[in-house]
DNA sequence: CGATTTAGCTTTGCAACGCTAGGTATGCAA
DNA sequence: TTGCATACCTAGCGTTGCAAAGCTAAATCG
């Protein structure tokens, strides 16, 4: 499943993915696969351009860490804009949701 | 609100507004407006096409009214096609607003 | 009657976005 | 050494919602 229908909401499931944690893009796959209970499992054609997108809007930082063993990973977070910006996120996937349900007739 | 959230599911949005009816194009912009509860007001440069994209999916049929007093209408109506689609939309737009909802940690 | 508003349909072209497909590089186990 | 999992990146494609513009016909109002 999940063929479009994610359009417009991606950056919403990043942000809360993320949340309080630095992640790096490998672990956010992931999480959102465990998270979303095998709902989604996006591909990292998907992950990686969407991040480099939400730290330019200045809703992630990144910084790159070298753990003992192991490769050097790109590490993100939210900053204060991107708390923000979930917040209202969070809020507009409710009404949008809620619109939908309604038309649909489902989950009424 | 509804930036460009409604991508994906505008095809589940139509099957599901016109669902036994015959409407015609600006009957379901108003219909839609209406079961929304107003979340969703939609240019017609978003439904027309969408109803054009969906007749030739073989979804929807169309045909030309002439009302007593009144300019010619396009009615749509939903194929057999149509029907089985919205009930799988209407399934697929379940699963992925539970999966977002895993994720958003929303309507827990 | 003329002017404006509302109903009703159409089309062109844009911008955004998720994804496919390809590539690179590292560490570890068989 | 082969292979797999980890980890990152990017060019380019296809879809899609939407803005904008235009057209016609009915209704309303001065």
């Amino acid at each position: 499943m999940s063929a479009e229908m994610l359009k417009g909401h991606l950056d919403a499931v990043l942000l809360a993915t993320i949340g309080d944690d630095a992640l790096h893009g490998y672990a956010i796959i992931e999480a959102i696969r465990a998270r979303s209970g095998g709902h989604f499992d996006l591909p990292e054609g998907t992950i990686y351009p969407a991040l480099h997108r939400l730290e330019l809007a200045g809703l992630l930082a990144s910084r790159w860490v070298q753990p003992d063993g192991g490769r050097k990973r790109r590490v993100y977070s939210l900053t204060d804009s991107g708390r923000r910006s979930l917040v209202e996120r969070r809020a507009g996937w409710q009404s949008f949701a809620s619109g939908i349900d309604l038309v649909l007739g489902a989950r009424t």
